[in-house]
DNA sequence: ACAATATACTTGCACACTCAAGCATTGATC
DNA sequence: GATCAATGCTTGAGTGTGCAAGTATATTGT
């Protein structure tokens, strides 16, 4: 107890960080009525060829499970931030699709997000920025 | 959108990381029947002086709002991980007491923890696992 | 061809968490 | 010392997410 684990303060440290750090991308997001989770799913689509995915493939991007990504989806379809499309091969795959409302909405919030992003890495040097992007990589 | 932010990237990236890191580590938890947040609570605790700290207190220390670890700590009082106690200089407090049920649970968990994060974090040297923790440690 | 198994979802239920409102107590100001 | 704001906490209502079970389609083995 008196010397703990580095491997597992890292650990518990990190979990803190990162719930910290969603609350506050949440706050930044909110302006453009998106979650960050549903800036996920845009940012993912967006880097997507055709930007199009199918629910799993967005699962696994973004960290969620099946069930999570079709509720997630649902009022973004509604307010057509993106659309449903079928795969011609198998009929069990329902893709999705960016639509351009969705594209414009996310290019407005990813310069809110890039901004965040940039406030918060800024206690670092650039170069110690990239060792950090480095490091998380092998992780 | 060509050439992505590196900070939003790393920030993504992170995300997606550290929410799959604790699921990982709420399914090694499992064995000892408390989730990773309990495991942060009991955590704490042990740290604290005298094993206590006020409910706030545990509420920034672990990343919760304050109903959530009024919620999050119902059952461990209940199968008394934990007990109440009062403030004696301020009647609002109530403080939050690790019991030695609670102590002996966290021993057995901390072991489990202890093994997965050396895990998580073994595809890193030594040298970059303190690297890592010194950088996390800035933002 | 047909059964058995696997895959891609969706849905019902449960749980964890937050926010806003409320209560009790404390501290600050006049 | 009375009032008013601030603090610590709890509770009600709502949101986000997962798990297990169900449905539809695909694939594999015989």
């Amino acid at each position: 107890m008196d010397t703990l684990n580095p491997a597992l303060d890292l650990v518990l440290r990190s979990a803190l960080l990162w719930s910290n750090m969603v609350k506050k991308a949440d706050q930044q997001l909110s302006v453009h009525g998106i979650s960050f989770s549903e800036f996920g799913i845009l940012h993912q689509l967006s880097l997507a060829p055709q930007q199009r995915l199918s629910r799993i493939e967005l699962a696994t991007a973004v960290g969620l499970s099946a069930s999570g990504i079709t509720r997630l989806l649902q009022p973004m379809e509604k307010i057509q931030l993106v659309e449903k499309e079928q795969n011609a091969r198998d009929a069990r795959v329902s893709l999705v699709k960016l639509t351009p409302a969705g594209q414009q909405i996310y290019l407005d919030a990813q310069q809110s997000c890039d901004f965040f992003a940039t406030q918060f890495v800024s206690p670092l040097t650039p170069r110690q920025q990239e060792t950090l992007a480095d490091l998380l990589k092998r992780l």
